[in-house]
DNA sequence: CTTGACACATACCAACCGGTATGTATGATG
DNA sequence: CATCATACATACCGGTTGGTATGTGTCAAG
């Protein structure tokens, strides 16, 4: 069995591998860390405990894992990418925030972006969560803040905005967005809270 | 022994119980409601399971008063009251801010907003839960909304933005802030980000 | 053909959890 | 003084958890 795309062999025990993951990124999303159960885990997918602690020493290492290759793959094609070389950040970003509202029942509303999930539950409890966490919150920040800078130079956003402060207050209005929508468990709630922060982005235009 | 406001009798068993509800919000507000053990909670009231199961059924129950009795009055008196008739709402969510923001070493930033943390925990495990905390969030939106409507007949506010959906956001963007302060550990980011949210409200003012 | 590392499966364990059953001191009431 | 509900304390229980120790099949190397 061959992987089409790196021309490498793929050997079932990563599948295996992959296979848990995907597991406990669905069971974390659903439950929080620390109330995920393993067995639940195993459950789904059939495996049993000898394959879990062999691929994983223990059940943080588990989580850390969901964090690196699935929860930040996940965010880097959704989010980062459509704004990785933009010069119209706003323009970008407004039909990020439409797509996203024109979603029928999204899983976000159901359950939360499973980033803010994790920084939620996990920061105060654990610290190396906490680190992996806000690397890619971070990483996320950055990337807004780098496609504002580009649209200051090319003239959609105004001199006058501050580009880091920006893009955090961006990237944490939106997570509250997803966060109040899912307690309240309304699309629509969802959406509008969308369409405010589009219109927060506005105010960033040049006139 | 008598409680001179109320000028009524304060039996050392209501005592009791609200020394049960203090430790299971310090707790709860620390680890989240799934993961407070009630072992700890007495262990820090020196109290024994005989008092908890006696003023409370159960641990759900116990948590749902925690909602009720503590969270709920402790953010009318600090969210609520401060807006509740004023006609300058942009100016006094404002002050709001700047009070916030000067707090040093704000435990908000340590362990986040307490109505928040279990929002985002319990909403889609418990819909019990969901329902009083999802209560609690709308009332602060309500009184927000409201606040907003007389500022737009006092003429502070600009007569065409939407109360009840910018007042959601404003919610929702402000648990944002503390939510990813929460993670960032950094008291800067927060303060930063309160001041962005100060810059929103600033595009709402009537020119 | 043998060996041995890898990739799991099975069986089991101590710790902790929420919850309960029962005992007991206190204080109001008749 | 007797009674009885209140307000706890103590002891205990079944279930679940993360984690481990050991067994087993497979497959590549020598």
């Amino acid at each position: 069995m061959y992987d089409e795309a790196m021309n490498a062999p793929v050997k079932t025990s990563d599948l295996t591998r992959q296979t848990l993951l995907e597991a406990a990124f669905a069971e974390i999303h659903r439950n929080g860390f620390q109330a995920a159960s393993l067995t639940q885990i195993l459950a789904d997918t059939g495996l049993t405990k000898g394959a879990l602690y062999h691929h994983f020493p223990d059940k943080k290492a588990l989580g850390l894992a969901v964090v690196e290759e699935v929860i930040r793959p996940r965010l880097a094609a959704m989010m980062f990418e459509p704004l990785a070389d933009t010069r119209q950040p706003l323009a970008a970003m407004q039909a990020l925030l439409a797509a996203k509202a024109a979603e029928d029942d999204p899983m976000v509303v159901t359950l939360g972006c499973p980033l803010n999930n994790l920084m939620q539950e996990m920061s105060p409890v654990d610290e190396s969560f906490r680190q992996r966490l806000n690397e890619v919150f971070e990483a996320w920040v950055a990337v807004v803040a780098a496609a504002l800078k580009r649209g200051k130079t090319a003239g959609e956003v105004r001199r006058d905005v501050d580009a880091e402060a920006t893009a955090f207050f961006i990237v944490s209005a939106l997570e509250g967005c997803v966060g109040m929508s899912k307690n309240t468990q309304s699309v629509a709630a969802y959406r509008s809270c969308l369409a405010q922060l589009g219109r927060f982005l506005d105010t960033l235009r040049e006139p």
